[in-house]
DNA sequence: CCCTGTCAGATTGTATTCAAAATACATAAT
DNA sequence: ATTATGTATTTTGAATACAATCTGACAGGG
């Protein structure tokens, strides 16, 4: 717990995030789910009326987001939901692989046992969501524990530049359905790469990340190619 | 060329960049040159008055460079340049170095004949710069061998993500001299990275890349070490 | 003397307004 | 009919205006 206020029970800091921190989190959601599809014309006034608020913490939003890659400009044109074509996304996978490669590797010289441990922890949880069919569910916990090897890293570059990659990757989940083989496959490849790391074994840990996105992006693209509807 | 109209000599097409664009480059330079100190605090007033224009685009501005992470923001307390403490740079070592790996492997995958005899030519004028003494020329020659292997690596989302992260290495570069050693040696490095590349030797030239840059980083410590002034 | 509360000034966050450019539409010319 | 030109409308880019929050000084009480 971090905060402590008297004996008062569950009293909680108040928040109160600037207008272009909560619209940056809703349009960056929107993008990556595909509500907004690729090279969707972006109307200012348009957003405005839906979030009911001015244009400037809309132009700061479409800044950020632009710099993330989501969003770009056209010169007094607006902006447009970034296309990505095929190419863009396979891009974006050896990069990820090269970063949580990299965060893997740094993990098993940084992270504390307590950090291991919940690692297996999680590995469990993720496991029941496979065996229960739960995708949503297997997704979120999929994500703590590359969030947990992130932060085990002990690297304060990663984090930033993990998650302007991880974008188009998780935009890419959205477009195609994860196969139950390939399902099979990643967590089996996960319980390696948990093996590994509880090892401590930097090299394999690498290389089992960088493979896992590898893999991930096949399997992508075999769904792709059958899903030509 | 690009355009043509009619028959009339030098007609060149007009550009006006946004003044976001403009405004970013030049704070970004300052921060990046140690004009702008860590720490330091960033009045949008004062930003206005020095450039002469309103604040929103100052704002957009710092919106942007807040998500390259050059500057920070607290809550109605405005902005300031990002704090580096010597750990933060040293974190962004490593990640450089994936990053630059990925990018030479894919390169000597990717790379036209031409642009590699155009990387032996950038070499050579290196070189010279080196022989000459010419730091400047050096470090200018130095980043457009490293754009054009970015290039070379055909791959769409690393020129961003290496954006992101090489701000904070070339924050580096101005906060320590390069010393004359480390200088020969990394000539020599760079001469062995052309030879992997022209070889086409994709792992070989991701390790050297790796290497060159935690060489970069050991140099450092090093330079600052000795720099207790 | 230190702590607390209040208030003026300054600074940031957001909204509104003004200006410039792009698009859409109507009209004229070939 | 089709292209070109001129005008109106819309949308973006930038500036200004207003509101909320913070900073720091100072007064009064413990």
């Amino acid at each position: 717990m971090r905060h402590r206020a008297g004996s008062a029970a569950n009293i909680v800091p108040i928040e109160r995030r600037p207008l272009h921190d909560e619209l940056a989190d809703q349009l960056r959601r929107a993008i990556i789910h595909g509500e907004l599809r690729p090279g969707a014309k972006i109307s200012e006034k348009d957003l405005c009326e839906q979030f009911g608020v001015s244009r400037t913490p809309i132009r700061e939003t479409l800044k950020i987001l632009s710099t993330e890659g989501l969003v770009s400009f056209a010169q007094n044109r607006g902006a447009s939901v970034t296309e990505v074509t095929a190419q863009d996304i396979m891009d974006a996978f050896p990069v990820m692989g090269a970063l949580e490669a990299l965060a893997g590797e740094l993990a098993c010289a940084n992270a504390t046992q307590a950090q291991i441990d919940r690692l297996g922890v999680l590995q469990s949880k993720m496991v029941a969501m496979f065996k229960r069919g739960d995708r949503r569910g297997y997704f979120r916990i999929n994500e703590q524990i590359h969030q947990l090897i992130l932060e085990a890293s002990c690297n304060s570059t990663l984090p930033r530049l993990i998650r302007a990659a991880s974008a188009q990757v998780r935009r890419a989940r959205y477009m195609a359905n994860l196969s139950n083989e390939r399902w099979a496959e990643a967590i089996e490849e996960h319980e390696q790469i948990l093996k590994a790391i509880e090892a401590r074994d930097g090299k394999l840990t690498s290389r089992l990340l960088r493979n896992h996105l590898t893999n991930k992006l096949e399997a992508l693209k075999k769904a792709f190619l059958e899903q030509v509807d």
